[in-house]
DNA sequence: GTGTACACGAGCAAGGCGAC
DNA sequence: GTCGCCTTGCTCGTGTACAC
């Protein structure tokens, strides 16, 4: 299925903004959450939902969600300014949508893997919120994208990227028969394989090869066996991975076996990480008192793991370096 | 309880092939 | 040439067993 114009122009309208990059990323291939309806709280009467939040022992911070541009309601539909008027369910304007990130914690968790959980979704929904309203990105989140669509339009959302932000002259194409590849060509055991992305300089040069994921596990066996006759016959040739995996990011960074991995947001995966960790007596809201205290460990995170955003894969297919 | 490995399902895209 | 059917290869996601 191709790429939409207006995901391509949207696309186009933010190379320089690598956080934005990262928002249309995330919006374009949502996987909606069921737990966002837990981001309303009961209210006691004039409560405040710093109290609450204490009060029901949360592993978020709804001043995270008000920062990112949430408006909490309480039962009567007053805004809520400082305490609840009303007991009851609150409820935020517009609605919480979270994106699922953890596939390793079930919809049916209880405890402290729910309180991990949502914890995590709000976290990065709110740094999300924050980009996309603080940028005016005009993004709509799909309400269902299908799972079998979600790893082709990160691939093509990618590619159009990359060919957008190379210079000109270069080649981003995928869906290349190995054989095709100077150095692989006439050999027995590459067989039918085809790469996933290719980047080819002004020279016809081969920069690197990249592998798009969405998300990733240590089984799947693809990666490998692409790997064999490109590093076999081709060991010049960088292989790369860019992926949006988040409970496996630190794994990813770690293990696997390209050569360099690349993320799609690596602030909010940290962030996501230190909210994850976060212990089961520990208050969020005394952690991470606004949404730059979250942000800021989540730099810091990605930073130590040595996680690398989209921008970062620019430039360093951009220095391949004009030497043969 | 948690993490990992393994196997498998659902679904998509591309290409081969025969019928018309 | 075009259409429909089928196969192949790939993706992400899920279930289960097992080790710690």
């Amino acid at each position: 299925m191709p790429l939409e114009p207006t995901h391509k122009a949207l696309i186009e309208s933010y190379l320089e903004d690598p956080e934005a990059i990262s928002a249309i990323f995330l919006g374009l291939c949502w996987n909606e959450s069921i737990l966002a309806s837990e981001a309303r709280l009961d209210l006691h009467p004039n409560e405040s939902l710093s109290d609450a939040s204490l009060r029901h022992k949360l592993g978020w911070n709804p001043a995270w969600l008000t920062e990112a541009g949430f408006t909490a309601y309480d039962s009567a539909g007053t805004a809520l300014e400082e305490e609840s008027h009303t007991q009851g369910q609150m409820h935020w304007d517009p609605p919480v949508r979270t994106h699922r990130l953890d596939d390793k914690v079930k919809d049916t968790a209880t405890g402290h893997s729910k309180r991990r959980r949502i914890g995590g979704e709000i976290a990065v929904l709110s740094l999300w919120t924050h980009v996309v309203t603080s940028r005016n990105v005009s993004i709509e989140r799909p309400c269902k994208l299908d799972r079998n669509l979600r790893g082709a339009r990160f691939r093509d959302l990618l590619i159009h990227f990359l060919s957008k932000s190379l210079p000109t002259g270069w080649q981003v194409r995928h869906e290349v028969p190995l054989t095709h590849i100077r150095g692989l060509h006439m050999r027995r055991d590459v067989g039918d394989r085809k790469s996933d992305i290719l980047i080819i300089d002004e020279g016809g040069r081969l920069v690197a090869a990249l592998s798009s994921k969405w998300t990733w596990r240590s089984d799947r066996g693809t990666e490998a066996a692409q790997m064999v006759p490109l590093t076999r016959y081709r060991p010049d040739v960088p292989y790369a991975m860019a992926t949006a995996e988040f409970p496996r990011a630190a794994g990813v960074a770690r293990e696997s076996i390209e050569d360099r991995t690349y993320h799609i947001c690596p602030g909010w995966v940290g962030s996501w990480m230190a909210v994850n960790e976060l212990a089961a007596d520990a208050s969020a809201l005394a952690r991470w008192p606004d949404l730059a205290a979250l942000k800021q460990e989540g730099i810091n995170r990605a930073q130590t793991l040595a996680l690398n955003g989209l921008d970062v894969l620019v430039k360093d297919l951009r220095n391949s370096g004009d030497i043969l």
